[in-house]
Parts: C-alpha cells; sequence; structure tokens
DNA sequence: CTCATTATGTAGTAAATTTACAAAAATATA
DNA sequence: TATATTTTTGTAAATTTACTACATAATGAG
C-alpha cells in the first residue's frame, strides 16, 4: 500500500510544479478539503473554474485512477486528524484554536519528514557513531536543547558523550581532536558562524563530522557525513517550533540504529541503566 | 457532523436486525471492507448476490444519503480505526523499517495528546506565565532539556526565566521564591524525588507552581496547576522517546498563548529578537 | 385462503465520470 | 518574426454508475 499519509501535504509541496488549471483545482481542494470529498467532479470543476476533465487529470496526476479514487484517498488522508497543511497562528485566536493548530503543525511537520528520510545519511551516520570513540553533540540556540537531549540518548552505549553549548569551548575541543573523536552538530540553517567555524576547525583533524542540518548549507559542506531532514517551513514568524522535533525524532532514529547494531546482546545494559534509576523515585502507590 | 466512530461495528452490532438481502450486502462489507470503499454499487451488489437497489437502500438504512456517501464514511472510519497503533522496534528490524516506526510513534503520540488537551489547564497556566515577574523551569533527564527548550522559548516575553538541571540548585531557589515567582516543573512520571522536594519546598512559599507531569503523581499534588497530557505509553523500553515530544509541543502552546495575551503590539519586539540573530550567521549566496 | 404488508428485483432514467478528439496556448525553431 | 511543435485545456460524445418508480415475490395476519 503506497496511500500517501497527507495528501494535502502532498499537494500544497507540488503546487508550483502544476499548470494552471491543475493549480487551480488544487487551491480549491486546499481551501474546502471536507467539501471536495462530498462533492461531484462538475461542482468541483465550477468552484475551480475549470473544466471536468481538467479535476480529472488532475486527479491521475496524484496517482488516483479518476476522480472517485481521489476522494476516497483525500477523505482517508483527512480522516487522520490532521485538518490542514500548516497553518500559522494568529492573532484572532483562541483557547479552542491555536493548540490544535500547533499540534497539527506539528503533526505535519513529522509526517513530511518521515516521506523523505534520507536512510543512506542515517545508515552512515549509525555507522559512524557506532564506531566512535568519543562523541561531542554541538548545537547553539534551539539546538542546543537538542544536543543535550541527544547526550542523555546517546551516553547510554558505552560511549563517553559530550555537549557543550559554549562556543569556545566547542573551538578548543574541536581543535583537539583526533582519531576515533566524531561531532555530531546540529542547525537547522547550518549557517550559524560560530558553530560553522567550529566544524571548520573540526575538520582540520582526523575527527569525523556529521551533522544534521540543511543541505548544501556551509556547516554540510564541512560535513563527512550530513542528514538532511526535509524541514517544511516554519509558519510563525518568531519561534523555530517544528523543525527541532523533527531532529529530536531523527535523533531517536539514530539512537535506534546504534541499539540495534550493538545487538540483542546489549539489552542487559540498557536495563541496568535503566534500574540505576530506580530509587530516584517515589513508588507507585 | 455525528459521524460513527466505527462504521463496521455499528454494522456488525445491527446484523440482526437486518432482513435478508441486507444482511447479505453487510457480510460482504465485512468480509471486504476496505474493497468495498473501491467498488461501484453493480459489483458490490454482485459480490453479495442482491441486487444494486438492496445495496442503496442498505446505505440508507445507515444514515447515508446514497451509495457514494456510504463508501465515504466507510473509508473515514477504516482510516481512523487504522491509525492509532505504535509499534515497537525490535531486533529484526532495518534501516527500512525502524525509521520509519520511530517517526509513526512520534506521531501518534501527538495526535493522541491532540485529542485530549486539557484546555483548561492550559489557559490557566498561560495566565499564570503571563503574569509571572519570573519563571524558573525545572526538569531532570531527558526532561531538563525539555524545560533548557522552555527557556529558549520564553525568556522572549520580557520575563525573566531561569533554568537548572543541579537539583541542589533548583531547592535553594526554591526556597528563596516569592510573590511573582513562577516555578514550572517538567517531569515524565511525576515520581522524581529530587523534583517533587523542590516542589514541596516552593510550595511553602509564595510563589506559583505550575508542572506538566502525569496526573495524580505526587509532583502534580504540590502544584497549583498541573497540565496533564495524554502520554501514550512508550512501547519502547530504555529510551523516552515520544512522551518529550509532547512536552516540548505542550510547551510551544504555552508560549504561543503568551504571545496571544501579549497582544499584536508585542510583534515588533519578537522582530527585535529575531534580528539580533541575523549577524550570527552566514548569508544565503 | 385471501388480503395486507413488507421485501426484493427489473427496467428505465438521470447523473456522474471518463474518453477521444479538437482548439487554444505556450514554447521552441528557423 | 513567422512557423512548427509541444503542451495544455476544453467540448462533446460514450460509458459507467447510481437512483427512482414500479412490479413482482415473499411473508404474515385474520
Amino acid at each position: 500500500m503506497t496511500s500517501e499519509p497527507n495528501l494535502l501535504a502532498v499537494i500544497q509541496r507540488q503546487l508550483n510544479e502544476l499548470n494552471k488549471s491543475e493549480a487551480k483545482v488544487a487551491q480549491a481542494i486546499l481551501n474546502a478539503p471536507e467539501e471536495a470529498t462530498r462533492s461531484s467532479i462538475a461542482s468541483l470543476a465550477a468552484a475551480a473554474g475549470v473544466s471536468e476533465p481538467s479535476v480529472n487529470r488532475f486527479c491521475k496526476r496524484f496517482g488516483a485512477t479518476g476522480f472517485p479514487d481521489f476522494k476516497l484517498q483525500l477523505a482517508t488522508s483527512l480522516a487522520s486528524g490532521v485538518r490542514y497543511v500548516s497553518r500559522a497562528v494568529e492573532f484572532s485566536d483562541d483557547i479552542n484554536t491555536f493548540p490544535t493548530k500547533l499540534f497539527d503543525n506539528a503533526i505535519n511537520a513529522l509526517m513530511t519528514a518521515k516521506e523523505e528520510l534520507p536512510l543512506k545519511a542515517i545508515a552512515r551516520a549509525v555507522d559512524q557513531i557506532a564506531q566512535a570513540r568519543r562523541v561531542y553533540f554541538f548545537g547553539l540556540g534551539t539546538s542546543a536543547a537538542v544536543a543535550r537531549d541527544a547526550e542523555h540518548k546517546f551516553f547510554r552505549f558505552n560511549v563517553p558523550v559530550f555537549t557543550h553549548e559554549d562556543p569556545l569551548m566547542q573551538r578548543m575541543l574541536a581543535a583537539s581532536a583526533g582519531v576515533g573523536d566524531l561531532f555530531f552538530f546540529i542547525s537547522h540553517t547550518g549557517r550559524t558562524k560560530v558553530l560553522v567555524e567550529a566544524a571548520e576547525i573540526a575538520r582540520q583533524t582526523e575527527a569525523t563530522i556529521v551533522s544534521l542540518t540543511a543541505e548544501g548549507s556551509p556547516l554540510a559542506d564541512q560535513s563527512h557525513c550530513c542528514i538532511n531532514v526535509k524541514i517544511e517551513e516554519d509558519t510563525e514568524q518568531y519561534l523555530p517550533m517544528t523543525s527541532r522535533l523533527v531532529q529530536l525524532v531523527t535523533l531517536d532514529v539514530l539512537a535506534a540504529g546504534v541499539t540495534l547494531r550493538r545487538g540483542e546482546g546489549f539489552t542487559p545494559h540498557l536495563a541496568r541503566i535503566k534500574d540505576s534509576l530506580k530509587d530516584t523515585r517515589f513508588q507507585t502507590s
């Protein structure tokens, strides 16, 4: 089954590559998706201002066998509960609308990322992490929190893991790196100067450089392995919200990959770590 | 729209009360529901061994306006039913399966949380944060990274924000709190001793205590306001993965809530913060 | 057994969808 | 710039699909 998880997102993404009348159809559907699932090809054609065959061609372009099949896929996609592609919070929103919007945006971002996971890069990064003697997670701003989260995950693999938010520490550690050291840089844009500089410094050593960042960015250029996660544009203006979620889950994937690499015999080790926390908690009554 | 959660269950339940040919139709649909959504009224009638109008009548009996409408409802019902299943990573998984599983689990966790958002608690927490003179975000382990992330978001609101991972610092800060101070505790279980103790200490002051944790937990008991997000059980044994994502998005919701509270006039302030980062990045070529 | 009621199917009709083809627009080429 | 070629779009006819009205069959009551 190759049914797309979110048909609306796919339509949204391809909006530019459509020709005039197909774009009109796309817009009509995006405007009122639920209605589209209920309307006939004639009424949708009218709503979009195009002819009926244009609607039909549109449907086939998106992998449906025809209009009814398309409606079915659309309905299925909508049923998942994520209504719209990506909706910005507005000042007119109230408590009943904006929380849902934010959750929807987060879900959409993960769905989009999931569709285009760079599996080869991930596999390679797992290899490199599994072999590393020491791993440094470096990020700044929001990505610093992501790096911190990664640290909490990866230290479980018997590999010394370090995080530093201080750019000067990052530079110095990069400079003193050697064989077996792995620097893992996290950055949404891949253009943060001090981080890129740290990567440049590390690059001059024997260390391996992996980055979770935008393809083609200065940071990616410095990396032996770049994991480029498809980032749905953050629609909100001032807070990076969705990109870090994708980063976190991607790091989960890497952690799981390393665990699988270690094999079943590694489970007791993880269990011991888990047990060590037992006494820090109040028991469930 | 009062669409039933599971149309198949409804059909199953009414099976006895149907007359002969309607029962045949019901059986045909129950045997192959997915296929039914794709077939025409003629082929379904053939499959059931009845006439086309019988199928049509069957559809109307179950609240649909006709056969196409029924198919739509059926498809919707099938889609939403399959959604909420999270699957654990197994040692037999390979690179093509486990990344998808992890993303699916993350998506499911967010969808589940979205269904049962504690809007009143969220609204209250927004109120309290918006009025606070000082906000402390405290978490330990994975939640420390979440707290760090929150710090990065909330400092934008002109309110002094602090995070400390050190339990001793947390205790001391809690002890010296006063009116206008808000302690925001983040904990998946709500049972981490040192965190609960810090909350108890803070509780003896004039400070406000908000927590993002499990309902009914010791930590929740200490809080003036507890935001209980529905946590899909982490199926993986050793790494808390999905719960922190829900926490992060919930904090995004709170941040957005505070922004909306501040009103449109606040936008320039946020823009200034954003601009301040401009020179830290390499320009896009 | 007959009548009334309900259930089911037949056939025709209306609607919706698709196909084939032609006109129009856009693009490339001379 | 004019012409040829390709792509896009619409028209109209063909086909498939769904629905309605009505007739027949089955069921049950008196």
